[in-house]
RNA sequence: GGCCCGUUCGUCUAGCGGUUAGGACGCGGCCCUUUCACGGCUGAAACACGGGUUCGAUUCCCGUACGGGUCACCA
């Protein structure tokens, strides 16, 4: 029976989740789903000066935001570190690891030497074969990892292809430190195993470190078997647009600025980062539940990509346009600011989301219905108002005065013959129009307007600017 | 510096020996139109360079250049 496939996210809480891992987690996620296996979340926390509790609330906020939900609890990893170290204990035993007692300063000093010499800066294995007794009495040791002096490794990565790396570039590393904690390469792999990871899919910078972690599989397999290889996908960066590596100044913020500040729906962001480094033909916009049924790996390209604001904007207004009106509203009211009428808002929704690209630009497209009078006017719309728009004014808010029928058609309907009585290209009615009602330039059509103000307020806000 | 990875329009990508090199975002034009969007049509825009292999290379191989990653008792 083949077994199942079981995927993890693994993020340091040293910060909040930014785009880069997102989209590793979406696609180790995505991978698990598509396959019908198990998204496993790890919070690798061993990093105690650096990990904060703030942090690790941002990565599970984002994740739940983004939709990414896991089959267990997540596995912290600091809670481990006696399971950590038995495996190290295992490999010292068997002659796959050693003590070394060389002290820090031993250590630079060799790497001062290496660097002056234009060496690789590698441990050069002084402990390697020597008699521990030969070390002073009680002297601290760090444990290391005995790997293998010759021939190669190669790995069949499921995105980079066939890699191959010689062994003899891969140094004796420490796996456990000399107060007798565990180091990150060990716990790695100690976690995977345990959790029955079958599939490795992380950024690609994690990629020479296949090389480094595969001997202790490879160690602890022939200690005491059930430690197959994983499966490894190494998956490119995502850079900034100046390409760059992405960092604070661009884009690389946490998924809630994304969606506080910019006003990002979940479903976009996850479209967006889903195409980012992958792809499908032609298909732009996919939803959740085709991209579980579509994603595969051997759709992730192989080059780092750039991120691109203005292709998430795009997506992001496709989203606004197919979100219901309900979810909209509720977005919107908070960002308003002030109270606000919920039923006006809702009645909006449908002429004002075709027009946002993003839910502040929604909010703000919204603000002319809860508007007091007199009406703040942008520059340009008061530079609209001249004396003779006024004037205009004037007549069609005599006309629709007498207008008892509201609605849309009616209100067309005599606008349009106030126009052609006047001799007056539409266009001079009801730009004039719109900023009296709306105190900007720019709005849903004139007569959605006027039929959401609601005959009074809409007369009201008319005359006040009419000469 | 050693090692590893990458390179198709500005950006995200399709392509997997023979294509007028396709789509999307962005940009220009036109249409729709009361503004702004939406929508429709349309235009400009790419195989980094040099050698091979081959009847034929964007595609396969080798260099070069340029990017990126990684070399801790951090993760």
């Amino acid at each position: 029976m083949a077994s199942q496939v079981v995927t993890r996210f693994a993020p340091s809480p040293t910060g909040f989740l930014h785009i880069g891992g997102a989209r590793t987690a979406l696609f180790n996620w995505l991978y698990a789903r598509h396959h019908g296996g198990k998204a496993l979340l790890r919070i690798e926390d061993t990093d105690k000066k650096r990990s904060t509790q703030e942090a690790i609330d941002a990565i599970l906020h984002g994740l739940d935001w983004l939709g990414l939900d896991y089959d267990e609890a997540p596995t912290f990893q600091s809670g481990r570190a006696d399971r950590h170290a038995e495996v190290a204990h295992k490999l010292l035993e068997a002659g796959h690891a050693y003590k070394c007692f060389a002290t820090p300063e031993e250590l630079e000093a060799m790497r001062a030497e290496q660097r002056a010499n234009k060496q690789p800066m590698r441990y050069d294995g002084r402990w390697r074969d020597r008699d521990p007794s030969e070390a002073p009495d009680d002297a601290p040791f760090a444990v290391r990892l005995k790997t293998p002096l010759d021939g190669k490794t190669t790995i069949q990565d499921e995105v980079q292809g066939e890699v191959s790396v010689n062994n003899a570039e891969v140094d004796d590393y420490i796996i456990l430190r000399a107060d007798g904690t565990p180091t990150y390469m060990l716990a790695v792999v100690v976690d995977d195993h345990d959790m029955g990871v079958t599939h490795v899919i992380r950024g690609d910078d994690h990629l020479n470190n296949a090389f480094r972690q595969l001997p202790i599989y490879r160690a602890m397999e022939t200690i005491e078997g059930d430690w197959p290889d994983p499966i490894y996908a190494h998956i490119p960066l995502i850079h900034g647009a100046d390409g760059a590596k992405l960092s604070k100044r661009h884009g690389s913020l946490g998924v809630e600025a994304y969606r506080d500040e910019m006003g990002i729906l979940s479903d976009a962001l996850f479209n967006y980062l889903l195409r980012l480094g992958w792809g499908y033909g032609d298909r732009e916009e996919i939803t959740r539940s085709e991209a579980i049924e579509l994603f595969d790996l051997s759709g992730v390209g192989k080059s780092p990509s750039r991120f691109d604001i203005k292709k998430l904007e795009n997506l992001n207004g496709h989203y606004i346009r197919e979100a219901d009106d309900k979810t909209l509203v509720e977005q919107v009211l908070g960002r308003l600011g002030h109270e606000a009428d919920a039923s006006l808002l809702f009645q909006a929704m449908p002429v004002l989301k075709p027009r946002a690209k993003n839910l502040d630009e929604l909010s703000e497209s919204a603000a002319f219905l809860f508007a007091k009078r007199p009406l703040e006017m942008t520059e340009k719309a008061a530079k609209l108002l001249d004396d003779e728009a006024r004037a205009r004014l004037t007549l069609v808010s005599a006309a629709l005065a007498k207008e008892n029928d509201w609605t849309i058609e009616a209100l067309e309907a005599t606008t349009k013959s106030l126009a052609e009585e006047q001799g007056l290209g539409f266009g001079k009615l009801a730009q004039p129009m719109r900023a009296a009602l709306t105190g900007t330039t720019t709005s849903p059509g004139i007569f959605d307007v006027l039929v959401l103000l609601g005959r009074d307020e809409a007369l009201a806000r008319l005359n006040a600017q009419a000469a």
